[in-house]
RNA sequence: GGAGGAAUGGCAGAGCGGUUGAUUGCACCUGUCUUGAAAACAGGCGUAGGUGAUGAGCCUACCGGGGGUUCGAAUCCCUCUUCCUCCGCCA
């Protein structure tokens, strides 16, 4: 959430960054303002009451002392009338409050200056693009034709035991996931990140921290008897783990990693781009998550950027990177690297990973702050990255390494699947 | 799931209706002393909001969360959460 004190300094920029976002600012940020002058007069007139009943019930209590009784009466009855004054008040100040706070969450955060602008995926700015698509045979398949051939993931099976978007991984398949946890993680916590295994369900608070509640609570699995929601990515608990957090700058820059199955709902998506594994209910991922002090944080996104790079390159998939327009970004990024593989067979580009910076936007949320070089706590910025989303990693691998007598395992890879072959 | 007990500042631990934002110890910071360090001594040391110049100062709120009683609550009551002990169940 963006700070109120920004949005009172800053009016006119604030409006004019977020349109860059395509989000019209203008009539919210006037709103926000008033409600802000308004709760603030109200808080001034209610501290005052206050301050004047808390001097009455202490000369209350002097009285009491002195054994001057009846006079000490007459001082409780006034503050008991001030009390009911002041009672009014806060509970106009508590409505302002709320109303002030339901507003502030539905601005989206400042994009940063290098955010491209546009409406559509097709204003995405290409940065990088690297490696050679293979020419596949003229037969070559799909990779959800290539699942079924070998055995090796089985989308109706898991529509038995659950439901579409629930594959079963099976054989070779269940060897070549697993071999990717052990793979990704081995490799983030060898450049420093440190590997956290937390809770695949969360509580409201969290999902407020990282930005997916209020607004996006439909898009995460509820179990509602106990009002938790299944995780859609590791960043959620990763990065909640500092929430409510008061950290020394010289933990910082905070690196972690972990591996958790996610899920997501994604309500309304069907059709030709959700076929086998380009979209799933439930997938597994990889994510790191950083905590840096703010004058890092650029610094470390094009660090993490450089990192995942790396991965994909290693498995040796061709890749490029986009830096996401205003249009395409999260409500809560303030700058945004999509990578994409391409799988061959389908012949298109699937996202694998989404590396950003969040600035101060979760960490306001999350009262996640530092104590800078004055001792004064100030929120520190977050960032996290796939590295990687397993299953277009799989799909593309399985398109593109496919030859007449299998599948080719990427030689990364083989030292934790302990095959090089799917056949 | 049942029965008890507890939750206070970075940690430990007082306070159980009236200058208590909170005794004290440890940790931490500054100063004196010292060639330097330790020790000793003196002082400082929470967060948020408001006001003010994003200074000093002043005001308000916060003793697990929420609500209540009272002129006045860390202190009393209700409720939720978490932790501990005992019983039951169980991977």
């Amino acid at each position: 959430m963006i700070q109120i004190q920004y949005i009172r300094d800053n009016k006119a920029e604030a409006i004019s960054r977020l349109a860059v976002k395509n989000f019209n600012a203008a009539e919210l940020v006037e709103q926000i303002l008033a409600i802000d002058i308004a709760k603030r007069k109200t808080q001034q007139e209610s501290e005052a009451l206050s301050a004047e009943a808390n001097g009455v019930a202490k000369q209350v209590g002097d009285l009491m002392k002195q054994g001057k009784k009846t006079e000490a009466e007459e001082f409780k009855s006034k503050s008991a009338a001030l009390k009911e004054k002041a009672k009014t008040l806060d509970e106009l100040l508590k409505q302002e409050d709320e109303k002030l706070f339901n507003l502030l969450v539905l601005l989206p955060n400042l994009p940063s200056a290098k955010v491209p602008k546009g409406k559509t995926p097709a204003d995405n700015e290409k940065i990088h693009e690297e490696g050679t698509i293979p020419q596949l045979a003229a037969n070559a398949k799909p990779h959800w034709e290539l699942t079924a051939q070998y055995d090796i993931i089985d989308f109706e099976l898991g529509v038995k035991l659950t439901g579409a978007g629930f594959p079963v991984y099976k054989g070779k398949g269940a060897r070549l996931q697993r071999a990717l946890i052990n793979y990704f993680l081995d490799k983030a916590t060898a450049v420093g990140y440190k590997e956290i295994q937390p809770p695949i369900m969360i509580n409201r608070d969290s999902g407020f921290g990282t930005g997916q509640l209020p607004d996006k609570d439909g898009q995460m699995y509820h179990v509602t008897v106990d009002d938790l929601f299944l995780i859609p990515t590791a960043e959620v608990p990763i990065t909640n783990i500092y929430r409510d957090v008061i950290l020394k700058s010289e933990q910082l820059p905070i690196k972690n990693c972990g591996y958790t199955p996610c899920f997501r709902r994604e309500a309304g998506s069907y059709g030709k781009d959700v076929r086998g594994l380009n979209r799933l209910h439930q997938f597994d991922k990889v994510e790191i998550v950083q905590v840096t002090h703010p004058e890092k944080s650029y610094e470390t996104l094009e660090q993490m950027r450089e990192y995942v790079a790396t991965l994909v390159r290693d498995l040796g998939l061709p890749f490029r990177v986009l830096r996401l327009c205003g249009g395409d970004m999260s409500f809560a990024s303030a700058l945004t690297y999509d990578f994409e593989v391409y799988s061959a067979a389908q012949q298109k580009w699937l996202e694998i990973s989404s590396v950003s910076n969040f600035e101060t936007f979760q960490s306001n949320r999350l009262k996640l702050r530092f104590r800078d070089e004055n001792g004064k706590p100030q929120p520190a910025h977050t960032l996290n990255g796939s590295a990687l989303a397993f299953p277009r990693i799989m799909a593309a691998m399985l398109e593109n390494n496919q030859t007449e007598k299998g599948i080719k395992i990427p030689a990364a890879l083989v030292p934790y699947t302990g095959f090089e072959w799917i056949d």
